[in-house]
DNA sequence: TTGGATTTATCGTATATACAACACATTTGA
DNA sequence: TCAAATGTGTTGTATATACGATAAATCCAA
């Protein structure tokens, strides 16, 4: 709604270094991808890498967190409050990514995308908490924020390891708690 | 062997306008395809279009040597010389070129398409036979350049009324007639 | 026919990308 | 251990692309 049409060349080239990355996660631990592994793949130079993102960390965080806003259809997020359909919505986008993205991943990095993925749950969470109750002090919302990005993050984490009902099913008891 | 090393920008560029033009070919007859609607399949900007081509015509023509060139293996084209495995592998070529792109193109298009088409083997043979006899006379060279060009052209044409060999066995007995 | 709408083709200017060179850090292997 | 190789991040400059404006050409309905 409010961007202010960014150049085509720029949302191509994004694509293209994301994409790579994503790509090469498949077959390569994240420590041993280079940069140039990247801008080969993407057929781009190095220096453009470097006008884009800041290094190869920047270049994860932006991946997973747009992965994670793909899942749970963007529009979604920047307009729902947080009722019900919201949770389940953002938990059953939880999941999903753990099965697609997360699974292309090497072993051993885990513990970064765990933490990348919880830190723009909080980002979600403190927006939506703030069109919901915007008199409130900010730092309780902060802390609400984050307990709810941990809570849920690590239900799916929880859910993941017997699978035995559906995300949709799994989460709803706990939601009466959460909206509270 | 003798290029400079082209900016891949540009080689980027050409292959998302030859691409989007070859799909749309599929959908939309040549005479109501627009420059927009090419540019905007690229997601390249209109004036980038005139960059690289002079118009539509241009685009088509170049499309079509590109396509014929990858189909006989444009290194072939190059290295090699006028003889039997040659004349084989350009007239498979030609099938072959038929059996996919002219497909793709609506009617009404073939005449140009031809011309286009026989043009390109023009060039091919007036190439091969400078190599194979540098000192003969150039207007000759041409004249014998242009009748191949038709001949095996129409051989094409004529082969694909019935099919009822290979190309290659079709074109067998006219070789020697070739050669001389 | 006329007049509005679309398409073509070109221009100047702003911006994104390519490229080569650089200093510095990290890895490798002899 | 040292030296060579590889990778990182930055800079200056050249070039390709985006964009808006423009005039002319073509199309099409009233």
């Amino acid at each position: 709604m409010e961007q202010e049409k960014t150049d085509p060349r720029i949302l191509r080239t994004r694509k293209l270094i994301m994409d790579s990355f994503i790509e090469i996660s498949g077959k390569k631990e994240f420590k041993d991808i280079t940069i140039k592994d990247i801008t080969t793949e993407a057929m781009v130079n190095r220096a453009t890498f470097y006008y884009h993102f800041e290094d190869k960390y920047d270049l994860l965080e932006k991946v997973l967190s747009e992965v994670l806003l793909i899942n749970l259809n963007s529009d979604q997020v920047d307009q729902n409050e947080l009722n019900e359909e919201t949770i389940v919505s953002i938990f059953v986008a939880i999941t999903n990514f753990q099965n697609s993205l997360s699974k292309r991943c090497h072993r051993g990095y885990e513990d970064t995308i765990a933490r990348i993925i919880r830190e723009q749950l909080e980002i979600i969470f403190y927006k939506m908490l703030l069109k919901r109750q915007p008199n409130d002090e900010n730092q309780a919302l902060k802390q609400t924020a984050v307990m709810l990005s941990w809570g849920l993050y690590g239900t799916a984490v929880e859910w993941r390891r017997n699978r035995e009902v559906p995300p949709e099913e799994y989460i709803k008891p706990l939601i009466p708690f959460i909206i509270k």
